[in-house]
DNA sequence: TAGATTGTTAATCGATTAACAATC
DNA sequence: TAGATTGTTAATCGATTAACAATC
């Protein structure tokens, strides 16, 4: 019988909808609305009521009966599930455009995640100052994550350099990495990853645009 | 009745899959591989022999008993269905480092997708080189966009900027919206948004992190 | 109290997996 | 022909929606 210490049976389809409840709710937050009801949110945000309040029902009723949700509790709550208030440290590896655009963007700060340090192998980007940074040569880099600790490692560098550097994360006890580098990457049960593919991404937009224009070959006429 | 003039029933999950076939698929037409069984594929891809048939089998019998797929129909037919082979036009909004990740990288043109041009509103960007383009004014952002017809507008702009812009390219026929802002932005019927919410999937990523952390409280014990 | 709104159960819907006959 | 492998049906599994009693 498999470990049953703990009763976390929140699906994956409720985990993977978290991230956008709390956008919602950082900009109700904002606005100093103090309560909503799963109706409220649910028009809001283009989904069903029932849908909401199954969702935050796995948790364990933060609502409230004739009242709805206190916004900024289920906000909080939602970050702790999430681990924003973990304050986790971040390294970036590659400091090219997109490392630049990350580093320099409210990305990491505004979801609980601490910048440590930029890392490239690229002479002529060694020493330049992104942001709060100064990047590092990649020869520091375990010397550096020695000393922080960081739990999360991006990976921005180009796609041939994406296994090697994977493999150098492994051994540097990283918990998670954020790979941009359009190589999938996989690392060991220990490593989480998150493999970002942008051109995935645009492929699917390639495809609602194309079935679109298969259903009304023309624009003026509908048969 | 609703029309049922085509019989386009393939679910969502399948399409969702189709792009990650088609990266793999073309990593083995680049290694010359001629044809590959689902049972191969799936053990490739991580995922069920079952389920690469029931997804293939969605789009008509590309299979042949006996034999497996033929890597180079399949990965010419599931570029068509994507809409890879249709030569689509984008323009770029936003020459920040971003933008610029994105105009200098393979992302486009490795998908069928052209670059056009590069926009911003910001006086230090425009004129500048980036790639074999020059950052033209926002101002010519009309002008051009009658004179290429763009199917794709990407959008890497500041937040703040996201709804405005959005509301232009709605009057200017684009097809669908790449965006990049982090706002999250709705654009009627006619045209497909993509909302990239790179926030989103770093939340993910500390989601995993944290709950593995949940799980194994400290890393020499499993009790 | 009466009205509003949750939490939760049951029903529906969709997606995945298993199995195997068809067939190359 | 015999072996391999698909295409497809049926079974299972998971996710969403609807409904309503519980309760603030």
């Amino acid at each position: 019988m498999p470990n049953k210490t703990t009763t976390p049976k929140v699906s994956r389809a409720v985990i993977a909808r978290l991230p956008r409840y709390y956008r919602y709710l950082r900009e109700l937050v904002s606005k100093d609305i103090l309560r909503i009801s799963s109706g409220e949110l649910a028009k809001l945000m283009n989904v069903t009521a029932s849908q909401i309040r199954q969702d935050l029902g796995c948790f364990g009723g933060f609502g409230q009966q004739g009242y709805g949700y206190n916004v900024k509790d289920l906000y909080k709550t939602i970050g702790d599930i999430l681990g924003m208030n973990e304050s986790y440290s971040a390294i970036l590896i590659g400091a090219g455009h997109l490392g630049q655009a990350l580093a320099t963007g409210t990305i990491f700060g505004g979801r609980g995640v601490h910048l440590r340090g930029i890392f490239d192998s690229d002479e002529s980007l060694i020493g330049k100052e992104v942001g709060e940074f100064t990047v590092l040569p990649l020869s520091d880099l375990e010397a550096c994550c020695a000393k922080w600790e960081p739990a999360i490692a991006v990976l921005a560098v180009p796609r041939t350099a994406a296994k090697e550097i994977a493999a150098t994360l492994s051994t540097l006890k990283v918990k998670g990495i954020w790979n941009f580098t359009g190589e999938e990457i996989t690392a060991g049960e220990e490593i989480a990853v998150e493999n970002v593919q942008l051109g995935d991404l645009l492929m699917n937009l390639c495809y609602e645009i194309h079935a679109k224009e298969q259903n009304e070959p023309n624009e003026t006429n509908e048969n």
